[in-house]
DNA sequence: CTGATGACTATAG
DNA sequence: CCTATAGCCATCA
C-alpha cells in the first residue's frame, strides 16, 4: 500500500467540498487537503479518477483561470460546458477567480493577534 | 539509482 | 500578454 492513497481520498474529498457555482485551483485544493506542495498529485488524483462519481473534477482548474485539459478534447468541452452551466465561465473562456475562486472558512487563516 | 514526465505554480524579464 | 525557469512529487523506463 502506496500512502499516496491516503492523500489521493483526502484530495477527493477536499474536492468533492467544492460548493457549486465556485471553482479551486490544483494548488489550492492541495493546501486545503493538507498537501502544500501536492498540486502535481491533484492532477494525478483527477488522472486516476476520471469517473469517480459525487465528484465535481470539473471545478478544478489552473491558477490562471484556465482549463487545465487538453484544449478540443472530450474532458475540456465537457469541463467547459459545465461550468458555463453554473455560471461561472466568461466570455473570454477564462475564468474570474477573483471572483469565483472558492473561498471555504478562512478563519483558520486569519491573523489573529490575540493568539499570539 | 538516474532522468524524464505530467489534467501544476510562482516568479522574473 | 508572452516565454523561460525552478520547484514540486509520484510514477515509469
Amino acid at each position: 500500500m502506496s500512502g499516496f492513497l491516503l492523500k489521493e481520498q483526502k484530495i477527493l474529498s477536499t474536492i468533492r467540498a467544492i460548493p457549486m457555482g465556485s471553482v479551486a485551483s490544483y494548488g489550492q485544493i492541495a493546501t486545503i487537503a493538507g498537501l502544500p506542495k501536492g498540486h502535481r498529485l491533484v492532477a494525478r488524483a483527477l488522472r486516476n479518477n476520471p469517473d469517480a462519481s459525487d465528484l465535481p473534477w470539473y471545478r478544478v482548474i489552473r491558477a490562471d483561470g484556465y482549463s487545465g485539459m487538453a484544449k478540443g478534447s472530450a474532458s475540456y468541452l465537457q469541463q467547459l460546458a459545465s461550468l458555463k452551466a453554473e455560471g461561472v465561465l466568461a466570455n473570454t473562456g477564462r475564468i474570474d477567480m477573483k471572483r469565483y475562486q472558492w473561498q471555504p472558512d478562512m478563519d483558520i487563516f486569519l491573523f489573529r493577534p490575540q493568539d499570539l
